[in-house]
DNA sequence: TGTACATCAGTGAACGCGCGTTCACTGATGTAC
DNA sequence: TGTACATCAGTGAACGCGCGTTCACTGATGTAC
């Protein structure tokens, strides 16, 4: 039930591309993967069905391309979190918070974003695509590659032995993704905010502790 | 392609509700939640698509119950994997092998039965159906209880204090199902064995460490 | 500055698909007498 | 032990659905001369 059925007064759109990964991103919002329907965003940027082949080779290239935009909204949520760390005093104590907030972001946005997080992960990536620019936030740096800063800044504070550094963003973004696939989907679904606070907050001090 | 066409001779199948379940379990192995689909369920055990309304309200209910199979098959590996730890000797040692195990299972299971293991999470649980019955392996407890179990033995054996155990099953819990994960769809997809073999056994020694 | 033409973004109509689900039915089984 | 009948598991045919995708097209724009 679109509101407002969409008018051209010109033949050509001019964005439709951008348009239809707004449209595709917004029904990730709504309803998550299986939610990013070719008819469906078409329809809502007003346009014919067949129009968005001009644009994406197949449906699936735009529930790619909206995967992508997921994870690009994903470390901008993760940027502002870091935005809020003050950077002064104790170097170790600024180098953990930089970590903590990497991990703070990340399950704020689980859980502001329930479905867009899904549809972030719902296109199976891999070691390459975790690095491509078009999933990067305004640093121009991924998710992982955002948690990858924070712990080498841990390294260089000396919080983190340089033995135990490498691999420490897979032991660390496990535990973070876990817990936030367990809010969003899992049997926690539905726990209320100061309780999932206390679990998030215990969750990173397991991290900080146990990665050392 | 079904390899044989298969054909009853008498009327009655006798015990269709648990062949839907097995078809439907081997559709979720092979291709995850989507493709336990009603109608191929129906095809490969040999009878009409209607026949399975004697047995399961709608689609959805049919998912529900190979998703339950799914985590009582899980729970089954977690002990296999209980059953190899030696109850002898220092307790605290004994204690710490038996959580071990339940990680160490829960991540065998992931990579050995990807789809099956998508299937299990498929469905949006809650705190209710983690005990369900249906969902238990040979002991009679779900996955999530034979943690708890585990965390309940560390408390006895004094490696855990007691103010540390509440809700400490979501901290390992998340740990281990976010790397299943990250193993199973996301950027880890297509380790090889070494590796994720050293990467589980460096987060199981996170959890170890971190969760006291 | 004006005209001819190539380009290509978006149109309109249609397709085949497999799906879940409903309907009125048929025929084997188990029970009551 | 034999017969009548209720039960209900499985049948056969059909439905509407929205989907992705293909086809030959139209018409606005930008460029070459």
């Amino acid at each position: 039930m679109p509101a407002n059925p969409p008018k051209r007064s010109t033949y050509r759109h001019g964005d439709l591309r951008n348009a239809l990964l707004a449209a595709g991103t917004e029904l990730a919002r709504e309803g998550g993967p299986e939610a990013v329907v070719l008819r469906e965003a078409t329809r809502r940027v007003g346009v014919a069905p067949n129009a968005a082949y001009r644009h994406f080779a197949d449906r699936d290239a735009l529930l790619r391309a909206v995967c992508s935009a997921a994870q690009s909204r994903l470390a901008v949520v993760i940027e502002e979190e870091q935005d809020t760390v003050v950077r002064e005093g104790d170097p170790s104590a600024v180098a953990r918070a930089l970590l903590r907030a990497v991990g703070t972001g990340y399950l704020r946005f689980a859980q502001t974003e329930p479905e867009l997080f899904r549809t972030a992960f719902a296109v199976p990536s891999d070691q390459e695509s975790a690095t491509s620019p078009e999933r990067a936030g305004n640093t121009g740096l991924t998710p992982l590659q955002l948690l990858s800063q924070a712990l080498d800044g841990l390294v260089e504070a000396g919080v983190l032995t340089a033995e135990r550094r490498p691999g420490a963003e897979f032991l660390a973004w496990s535990a973070v993704h876990g817990l936030a696939t367990l809010l969003v989907d899992g049997p926690l679904r539905g726990l209320a905010p100061p309780k999932t606070d206390d679990l998030s907050g215990r969750l990173l001090d397991m991290i900080d502790h146990g990665l050392r």
